[in-house]
DNA sequence: CTTGACCTTGGATCTAGGTCCAAGGTTTAG
DNA sequence: CTAAACCTTGGACCTAGATCCAAGGTCAAG
């Protein structure tokens, strides 16, 4: 398909897809013609990038993984950058976990956060310096 | 305390920190020189920021956060703040979740990712346009 | 053969979140 | 008095991840 039809496909525009290729996290082939002709797996290859990307992986960090699995890797390589990428997928779970549950406990607080409204309202001390 | 002792106790530059207190993420009191004076929550704020920042949320995201919660809003709208949020930190939790799953199957597969290596080796077809 | 919808490339521009630097004020140590 | 180590502001610059635009090629419809 020319990437008219795969930007409609995934809502991705063509300029960032165009963007994508250079970076080499999709390929095309071409059309006598220069058209770009992407194959349809690559919809579903997009729509993967994005939803890596949108749980904070950068596009170099997404090219790393894919280029990992379907390059040259040996198995073991290729399971070694899968085990990193879930470690770190699991740190972030984790870290989202915890601040879930500081923020639920928030909610059910008085005084959310607990950083800028002082329990015991303290008076401002001034201290002075050379002044 | 000054700006060097709160970036020395957080690890954040400086010049972020002067970042975050334009965008009204972290005050200041002002020596009678012209220092910012840090309190001492500000601490304890700034690693929230950071920690916020590392899952995904961006300063504007993280500053609405903070003044809902420590301005002047009612309880009901800290509430609702808070529990947007948590609505959104439940929905990365999973799509983390999910594309872990993804990877530990991948992980577990001989096919990674299963989408640039058809199991069917397929010849690639040539479809010419006008060429 | 023209028109309009596509496509190509390259380069300029934008936002976020910083960093770096210059020019200068303040404080402390020697 | 001077040097070093702080601090101030403003502005330039950087990377990532786009978006937008210009100039032009291609193709199908009328």
């Amino acid at each position: 398909m020319r990437i008219g039809e795969l930007a409609e496909r995934t809502g991705v525009s063509c300029d960032a897809l165009r963007l994508y290729e250079r970076q080499g996290l999709i390929q095309a082939d071409r059309w006598p013609n220069g058209y770009r002709d992407f194959s349809d797996e690559a919809e579903a290859l997009v729509r993967l990038i994005r939803q890596a990307q949108g749980l904070g992986f950068s596009l170099a960090e997404i090219g790393g993984l894919l280029r990992g699995l379907s390059g040259g890797l040996s198995s073991d390589q290729v399971a070694e950058v899968l085990t990193a990428k879930l470690a770190e997928i699991d740190g972030r779970i984790s870290a989202l976990t915890d601040l879930r549950a500081l923020l639920a406990a928030r909610l059910a607080d008085a005084c959310p956060l607990g950083l800028d409204r002082p329990r015991a309202p303290a008076l401002r001390r001034r201290r002075t310096l050379r002044g």
